[in-house]
DNA sequence: AAGACAGCTTGACACAGATCAAGGTGATGC
DNA sequence: GCATCACCTTGATCTGTGTCAAGCTGTCTT
């Protein structure tokens, strides 16, 4: 048995095999055949398992990361222990960017998580010659922005079965970009990691799928839930 | 009397006087004077008064800003009212970037305001092949997305306390930058203002401005406080 | 198959902050 | 100098969500 219980494997030295499936949303979506070939020298392909970290805050932010395969968890915790999770990163994202030297928040993966990996300095002498990768670059982090703007309404403004109900139409939406429009929503993340987004105890997120099940809104199932009602649901969450 | 109680004023079609006093700061802080003069022929510079809107969420993003002089609001709202402040904007802040093609957001002035003015197209083709430009139009959406993590954190993991005495220290560093460190830290905007960017009701925030002051950690003054004890503050804040 | 464990749900109760209501303060205009 | 108005403060009460505690469910271990 080995000594740690997730070890992490890299691909370092050798061409990787694997094809990356999400080459046209990845940062690196754009590149032209040598490009690529010149940009994937720079990277390692790194696997991990479940609950590994990636990265920390506050560590010294010396790599990049681009998400290939896998879902990660993005989170800032207070002194006392409380965790605001900022984020579930997906396969095409791009994490790492940091305003000082220092990573600003912590990733850790969900279930297994695989990534290339980019050590800052090649990656930024990389790009800044290329308007290309910067615009992409800047299309990524405008985004992202966005994102958190809707993610401080949300914790700002919105009631508990309102962040729920918002939650599930926008995991849903980002689910239907990778894999298509499903009825049944997966759910990696457990209750604790919701409610972590949602800015609410586990008890309210638990309470709160009952009520929206017992409303016939949704049914739950294993490691997701079902919607019924995608209409009403819809408003539920805009409002 | 004019028609509008607050007319916007532009110097468009001259050259005009007014030196920037944020150049070092602002977008265009690293420009040499030959780029600078052409990038000067693509802005024009406008003047709103009090609580005008300078742009609006879900209108076509024609232009992007460079905030110059005063402060601005950026906010959105849910389609009842209840509105989330998502940001102040502060001299050298840029301003209208969006993911799609429309504002993800509003703006508005809270006392006089002075921007420099882009059209997007030209904006975009002054830039796209200018790295220099690029990488600091990167610096500051990764600026602002870590900003708007630390603000996710503040609002769902936060007391009312917690979060007035943050938004204090923050709103004095955030000054200091621009003024040097002062004693007494202005607050141009209301109450009602610093209640919607911090998620709670103007009662909560004007009850927990006067218990800091019974506490002697504040001292409210018109349009500001002033901070006694910064150590116990800091604390306050980060915990 | 039984026990242990992690993750989830449910119930009873508490409380931080919201809501409702009234009154204070200072600027502006007539 | 008094009325008006926007803004802020304070008090009383209510309520949505947190806290504490117990029990449920499915999975893994042996």
């Amino acid at each position: 048995m080995p000594h740690l219980a997730y070890p992490t494997t890299t691909c370092e030295g050798f061409r990787c095999e694997t094809h990356c499936a999400v080459r046209g949303l990845a940062i690196c979506g754009e590149l032209g055949p040598a490009e690529h070939e010149e940009f994937e020298r720079l990277a390692q392909h790194v696997r991990y398992g479940p609950k590994e970290a990636l990265f920390s805050e506050d560590e010294v932010a010396d790599s990049v990361y681009s998400l290939i395969e896998g879902i990660a968890r993005l989170y800032k915790l207070l002194p006392d222990g409380r965790r605001q999770i900022i984020g579930f990163a997906l396969p095409g994202d791009f994490l790492g960017m940091a305003p000082g030297n220092r990573y600003s928040f912590s990733a850790d993966s969900i279930g297994g998580v695989t990534v290339c990996k980019f050590f800052r300095g090649p990656f930024l002498r990389f790009i800044e010659n290329r308007p290309q990768m910067l615009l992409r670059m800047n299309d990524f982090a405008t985004r992202e922005l966005s994102l958190a703007q809707d993610q401080m309404l949300l914790l700002g403004r919105r009631s508990a079965e309102e962040k729920v109900a918002a939650f599930l139409v926008g995991w849903r939406e980002r689910l239907a970009r990778l894999e298509g429009v499903t009825k049944t929503v997966s759910l990696p993340m457990g209750r604790q990691d919701i409610a972590d987004f949602l800015g609410l105890t586990i008890e309210t997120v638990s309470r709160t799928f009952t009520k929206l099940e017992r409303e016939k809104l949704i049914v739950i199932v294993p490691d997701g839930v079902r919607v019924l009602d995608p209409k009403r649901f819809d408003a539920l969450a805009a409002a």
